[in-house]
DNA sequence: CATCATGTTATAAT
DNA sequence: CATTATAACATGAT
């Protein structure tokens, strides 16, 4: 589910535990999650430490405990955070509860392709692969010359494809990239190569308006994106383009392994 | 039972 | 080596 707004709206709502130190950490060893950061290092590397911070970064959180622990997650397709009293029995898909003194902070995933990492520094840097990560859409460092260079390297790619690649576009999942392609009246099938200089500086502002209110709206509070947006008319067969003076019908189709939608009508 | 799902990545081909 | 294309991963909802 999660894409750059909807991890910002996980990301806080572990917020309750800020400053609260790890009593037990419990886990579900065998779960996929855990196929690159062992469960038992897990409960080892963050049992008695204090949860200190969080940050998103496109699909990535990273969670900072005392001591240069850092947890880094990521939700992957069914992934949630929430949290849970103090005393909690993990549920068949909570394969991860950290019990606080006062509640618990709890990572379920039923599908179980999200993952986790962890970090052990001593420089009380975030740890090296966080700070290298590309520049996300509201990052001062997302310039045009940026869109330009990386949109450049991949010629044959349809543009809704190249949206979902998160070395140039961190965050945009498959409804922002159908959006994107959307507001920008372009086909998602389009190669980037056929994109002159201002549809790029197009592709550049559109993505950074619609990741900007995504941001507003679903990254606060899950509120909703407005009905003018394709957003809302995109989940199932039948839908219509809600741009004013088109209401034709929408067209959903795999594209590279991803539904997508979009309007005959308008994305010429 | 068949199909589909807001994501990533290993692998092979070019 | 860089880019491009596809299949696989695991589970539940419909």
């Amino acid at each position: 589910m999660p894409e750059l707004a909807e991890v910002e709206y996980y990301r806080k709502q572990w917020n309750p535990g800020l400053g609260g130190t790890v009593a037990k950490v419990h886990t579900h060893p065998a779960a996929r999650i855990f196929r690159e950061a062992p469960a038992r290092a897990v409960e080892r590397g963050l049992a008695g430490r204090r949860f200190l911070a969080s940050h998103a970064h496109g699909k990535q959180m990273l969670f900072e405990f005392s001591g240069g622990a850092w947890l880094g997650l990521h939700l992957g397709m069914s992934g949630e955070l929430g949290v849970a009293p103090a005393r909690h029995e993990s549920g068949k898909h909570e394969h991860l509860v950290l019990a606080l003194d006062s509640l618990s902070l709890v990572f379920s995933d039923y599908r179980m392709f999200g993952k986790l990492s962890l970090d052990l520094v001593e420089d009380g840097q975030p740890p090296l692969w966080w700070r290298e990560l590309p520049p996300q859409p509201l990052d001062s460092r997302f310039t045009k010359a940026w869109v330009r260079g990386f949109v450049r390297r991949f010629p044959k790619t349809p543009l809704k494809t190249l949206l979902l690649d998160q070395r140039g576009f961190p965050g945009i999942g498959n409804w922002m990239a159908d959006e994107i392609c959307w507001q920008l009246r372009l086909p998602p099938q389009r190669p980037a190569g056929s994109l002159d200089d201002a549809a790029l500086d197009g592709l550049w502002k559109t993505t950074r308006h619609v990741s900007r209110e995504a941001m507003r709206t679903v990254g606060t509070d899950w509120g909703d994106l407005p009905d003018s947006w394709l957003m809302n008319h995109r989940w199932r067969d039948g839908g219509t383009c809600p741009r004013r003076g088109c209401r034709s019908g929408l067209v959903r189709e795999d594209l590279r392994g991803r539904t997508t939608c979009w309007c005959l009508r308008c994305q010429t």
